[in-house]
This record gives C-alpha cells, sequence and structure tokens, in this order.
DNA sequence: ATAGGGGTTCTAGTTACTGGAAGGTCAAGG
DNA sequence: CCTTGACCTTCCAGTAACTAGAACCCCTAT
C-alpha cells in the first residue's frame, strides 16, 4: 500500500504520515524505487495514532502509548496514569477556557456594536489590572 | 523606567516585551547607552496587551484591539466584531475539549490500572474508527 | 514523446514566546 | 582604580505538530 491510500484509508494527511515517519512512529518498509510500502500493521499502527492523537494526546504520549500497546507485558496502571495525566491537563484547559468565555462573554453583550466609538471591550482592556 | 521595572510593574517577563516591541506592538525610546526607556503610555500598552493577551486574544488581534483603543473614531462594532469572532474560537475549543473530556474519562474509568496488561483504553485506541 | 498523477527530499513558515551565549554599562565597595 | 554584581544589549536556537512549496523522480497511458 503506498502512502496516499494509507492517507485516504486512515485519513491522516500523506504529510503527516511522514513526519510520523520522520519522528520515528512508524517505520514503512520502502520499494525499490524508494517508495514507502506500509504493511497491515502499520496501517494498523497509524490508525492507533490518529485516535490517540484526536483525544489530544501529545505526539510524545502517542510514541509511549504506542510502546505500551505493544508490550504485552505492559501493566494497565502505567497506561491509566499517563491517560489520567492528560486528563488533567484538559480539565486544566476547560478551567481557563471557561473563565476567559465568561469574561470575553459578558464584555461582548455589553457592548453597543454600533457605530460610535464608546466601548466596554475596550474600556475593560484598558483597566490596569481590574480583576 | 527600565525593562526590569516594566517586568515587575505589568508582570511581562522582560523577554516578552522586547518580544513584543520586535513585532512593532510597543516602541519604547532609547537612552544613550541603548538602554529602552518605557514612558507611562508605553506602561499603559503593555498591560492592555496582557489582559488581551489573558483573554486568549491572539497577539495578532491584540495589535487590532490596540489600534482601535487608539482611534478614537473607531466603531464599537469593529471592537464587538472582533471580541466576538474568539469568543466563536473558545466555544469552539470548549467544544472540542469537552468531547475528549468525556471520552478521556469514560476510559480512565473503565480501567482497573493494576499490574495486569488488559487495558480498555488500549482497547478502544486500537479500535480503527470506533466512533 | 508527453501528460498526468503518483512518489521523493529538503527548506522554511506557523504561534508566542523562552533559554542561553557573548558582551556592554553602571553604581558601589575595597 | 579595579572589580563585582546586577543590570542591559543583540542574536541564535528551540519549542509542537504539522503544512506549504520547490525541485525533482517514477510509471502508465495516449
Amino acid at each position: 500500500m503506498n502512502i496516499k491510500s494509507v492517507s485516504l484509508a486512515t485519513g491522516i494527511p500523506a504529510k503527516t504520515i511522514r513526519y510520523y515517519e520522520e519522528v520515528g512512529l512508524v517505520h514503512p518498509a520502502r520499494e525499490a524505487n524508494g517508495y514507502r510500502v506500509f504493511s497491515n500493521s502499520d496501517l494498523h499502527k497509524l490508525a492507533f495514532l490518529a485516535r490517540a492523537r484526536s483525544l489530544g494526546f501529545p505526539v510524545e504520549s502517542c510514541r509511549s502509548l504506542l510502546a505500551l500497546y505493544e508490550d504485552k507485558d505492559r501493566a494497565s496502571a502505567d497506561v491509566k496514569a499517563l491517560a489520567q495525566r492528560h486528563l488533567n491537563e484538559i480539565d486544566q484547559k476547560l478551567d481557563e477556557l471557561t473563565t476567559m468565555r465568561h469574561t470575553l462573554s459578558n464584555l461582548v453583550q455589553s457592548c453597543a456594536g454600533d457605530d460610535r466609538p464608546d466601548c466596554p471591550i475596550l474600556s475593560d482592556l484598558a483597566q490596569k489590572m481590574s480583576n
């Protein structure tokens, strides 16, 4: 299977697949002409990566997850710990974004949005450390 | 006022202040010896930037906000539109993160987290397009 | 022969800083 | 007067995870 087919099959852009190879996440074989050839196992790995990335795992965590996946002697505790850490980070980001959203939403609502210059959004930003 | 004092006053790292100058957000004067001198107006701008950044506005949006702030003939509609766009992006990220959090949280809860290899997290990731 | 649709590598750009190196400046102390 | 320490300066490189683009090779069908 060549890279284009793999891209279509997994939904991962060809450029990204090459990038994953560059950073050592997959190791497709090569044909005599230099073209990459992907085995079923490569396909499977890439699908795994795509799913892990879609859950927001950083690429380095994906590397660890892949290693754990292939280590049949793993302890599920290690996987869980990794996922838990990531979950904590997501929660933290959610908190930050929620706070931003709250403030920003208030500001947007309080702004007339007409052709006059008065604007509570700018007034708020201009305030030195209002919170 | 030199850069260290400004950094302490605004909470913005000196490196970041230099960066803001490099990208043209502030234009501090220089002393004879080459040191930056910050006026009250510079201070004010930097505080404005810090607050806008803390609301998640990208630096380029901060540039626009600053320009609007200084344009006494602005229309508040322009400010509101910018903020609304940013709010939409925040909402989108919140959606993504919430979805991730949901899935991930389920997976974490379903994993025993012991020394055995069986792990629903890995099983899920290995599943080709389960959603 | 050529046109097209693959493939390859390499470089650089994206965001918003941050760390570090090499070196200039200035006030205070011995 | 010299040195020490705390400032300051510029410049280069690295971060995350791709992505765009250039220049060029390969293969098949017309």
